[in-house]
DNA sequence: GTCTATACGGCGATAGAC
DNA sequence: GTCTATCGCCGTATAGAC
């Protein structure tokens, strides 16, 4: 099923605007019609490059797949790290705010599908929420004070909530399911101002 | 990419013993290797018959997608009407566990992906999702009292999170990602606790 | 280092033989 | 009702051109 011998993976300079392409030709089709349609050569054919030198960027399909979300949880990170670091807003809102950029949110359910039944995307999945939930914690962390109290939930339970209920609105979403969705968002939205003033 | 001129679906009659044994070979693969495990050989082979045969019953792909979860999907409407009558606990919790059962959820997960990409299994997740929110409001609305009240929110609302909360904890286990888990539910469960006496 | 041409086996789907 | 043959996709391995 996977591949075996192949041994060097990454192979093109990192920086390569031909990988760069290939990489957003890979987003672009996931967010349009899904991870299924992404084969050596739709992404060819979007880029307008050759099957076989996809093939050459990225020796497997797993590759491929691994050096998108590789890329875009990069992004991620960093776009959190400075809307954070502006303090302009409470954290809170800032994460659910950073966690509604549908875009980011329905490529990354995308993901988690794949993530099912291919190990590789699993572990890259694991390994950027790790690091992202790790930069939300801390800055929880530092703000923590009566109002997490108050909703009786700890920090790591707080940032579940916003971030996490999101994801699962735009998951329903896209079966076209939104029973309760503006009253959930609504009654998130309340608690945020509660935590701001 | 679908099927285009195939007219009847669903051949061999409903009870069939065989289309029976089929959907449950599907719903084995999907659970142990995901939906891309779900090819004919595939099907055929762990029922023990032909691939040709699963091709008779279901013409297309997309026919057998739809049969499994239509089929599962009665199971639960059931088993959440009977626990519902029951009346032994609070119809909150009731969801609650209904929604926590893990076979059925990661089989949801499934579909969910699978419905990202294949119209016809969308449809067919947004309807019984429908009749089974239809069940669920019913039941809390006949139900509704301060409680709904004091944690300011609304059936709907309530309905989201007991339901959808439990779905997105077991989509992130599968990826290996656990973090505020535990206090997520410990949270719910208290609150559940307090709607309860 | 970049890129291409080609071949192989497995897949879903179709047509039609028995 | 059941199964065979076939078609056009797919991932991917390989050999080699610039």
């Amino acid at each position: 099923m996977a591949s075996r011998k192949r041994v060097s993976r990454r192979v093109g300079s990192e920086g390569s605007a031909t990988r760069q392409a290939l990489l957003d030709s890979v987003e672009r089709l996931m967010l349009d019609d899904g991870y299924a349609a992404v084969t050596y050569r739709a992404v060819a054919a979007k880029a307008g490059v050759t099957p076989a030198l996809v093939q050459y960027y990225f020796p497997t399909l797993d590759d491929l797949f691994v050096a998108t979300i590789r890329r875009r949880g990069e992004q991620n990170l960093q776009r959190l790290e400075k809307a954070l670091r502006r303090g302009d807003k409470h954290p809170l809102r800032v994460l659910w705010e950073y966690s509604n950029k549908e875009a980011t949110a329905s490529l990354t359910t995308e993901f988690m599908a794949l993530g099912n039944h291919r190990k590789s995307i699993r572990s890259e999945i694991t390994e950027v929420t790790d690091r992202v939930r790790k930069v939300q914690f801390d800055v929880l962390h530092d703000h923590a004070d009566d109002r997490t109290i108050h909703l009786r939930l700890t920090p790591r339970a707080l940032i579940f909530l916003v971030t996490a209920i999101p994801k699962l609105l735009q998951l329903e979403q896209a079966v076209a399911i939104d029973a309760g969705h503006a009253e959930i968002t609504h009654a998130i939205e309340e608690h945020l101002v509660m935590a701001e003033e």
